[in-house]
DNA sequence: CGATTGAATTTTGTATACAATTTTGGCCTA
DNA sequence: TAGGCCAAAATTGTATACAAAATTCAATCG
């Protein structure tokens, strides 16, 4: 009877369901996945000031289209909005590190039990494809390829999760640490402790034990950001006196 | 260090910190709010469509902060959002609502475990008032004004919880539910129940025990939400044949 | 020489105009 | 009469124009 469910949705860049039946996507939605990246990337330096103007050339657009992605990112937490005054990237603090982790901690947690629970045989072959691909890239030091490889495992684990909301949610959040790793270059420790974390997950998805995924997942985010940290410590150092 | 913090905020009507020193709010942030909760008090029913031009005369705007507006809503998931199809008020399901819930529910328990770290003598003692308030409304069967001290608790506690990304997170997907009161009316039973929980909730905060907390105010908003799904149920059953 | 005030410039907020797509209604045909 | 097709109307997407606020910069005053 309610038909009105399946419908296209704003922002289908970023989504972890993938309805890529549009051929027609708004010049707005494209913005915002546009827009979003170059912050996420760090092309747009956190704390700088975004000019409308710049943008519309950059993306060689008018201004209402830009304006309406903007509100969307400013929701997101990646842009600041200051009415009469303009948008600025969304610093990355140490203390936002820390205002964001319990909640993804909590969705991830979440996202972990939920995919035990639902995901299929072809699911976890698929993931553990993923996960071998990303070992290799791992053992040869190719960090991008290492990168996509993992973040491609934890959207596939949130859509195990068979919970749109809850991948919403998190990705909305995901924005504002994704961007972090880019700030943050991996430091060999942490990556080796990273894989074998993956590893602890791959087996507890295998063996479809909610709570352990739960525990890893948590885990696995909070030495991320804990790497984050340090390097904003360290960096900050650098520029501050003592 | 970094000035950028404490902005303005988009969306400053809803949110559970509160700075009130903005005197001149852009048209879209009022817009935002006002429609918002045309659709929580479902004077826009679930599922209806939403042509921008009678809304621009309802609120006797342009079309420019309009669109802006609902772009906002729609990534709350408020709103379907159609390229060159326009707007409708997003379903109000069963599906909807068990979806919904493990998310909330997450923040919800989280919020509860946080508040307990975080809250002040001072804050519990308002929320206790508070409560007495909404109890005093509960024997004099006032609805209206019992949902609101109902609502000032729960966000006091999200306040409590000294988390803005929470709040904001929460608050999100809060809309979509918020309007579910307004559909299901309380049954005296879930009323008494209700109360009862949130006497519970009191006793928690005052001990200072987050896991506690945390697992009554999960199990309150499960409750809540079983309310509403019944109420769907049954009222699926007169449109519905069996 | 520094601070303050005020006009010019820039930037944002809103409204309107134009283009493109979808929907609707009627007409024609099989 | 039913179905399809084309045109007209309505609705959305985008661009531009205008208004208001904020920033800038310089000149004047202390």
């Amino acid at each position: 009877m309610a038909g009105q469910d399946s419908n296209v949705r704003e922002n289908a860049g970023t989504e972890v369901g993938e309805d890529q039946r549009v051929r027609r996507i708004t010049l707005h939605d494209q913005v915002v996945t546009r827009l979003r990246d170059l912050i996420v990337e760090g092309q747009l330096a956190p704390g700088s000031r975004v000019p409308e103007r710049e943008l519309c050339e950059r993306f060689d657009i008018s201004r209402t289209p830009l304006r309406e992605a903007m509100k969307v990112l400013a929701w997101e937490g990646l842009l600041d909005l200051s009415p009469n005054r303009g948008a600025s990237v969304s610093e990355v603090s140490i203390e936002a590190v820390d205002e964001v982790f319990p909640v993804m901690g909590a969705l991830e947690a979440l996202s972990g039990e939920l995919a035990c629970r639902y995901v299929t045989d072809a699911e976890i072959e698929a993931i553990n494809a993923c996960h071998q691909r990303m070992v290799r890239h791992y053992r040869r030091r190719q960090l991008d390829e290492y990168f996509r490889c993992n973040q491609e495992i934890h959207e596939a684990i949130l859509r195990a999760a068979r919970n749109p909301t809850l991948a919403r949610t998190y990705q909305g959040l995901s924005g504002r640490v994704r961007r972090m790793r880019y700030i943050a270059n991996l430091e060999q420790s942490r990556w080796d402790q990273a894989v074998s974390e993956h590893e602890d997950m791959l087996r507890a998805l295998h063996e479809r034990n909610g709570e352990a995924l739960a525990h890893i997942l948590r885990t696995h985010l909070k030495n991320k950001l804990d790497a984050v940290k340090d390097y904003l410590v360290q960096r900050k150092g650098t520029t501050d006196a003592d």
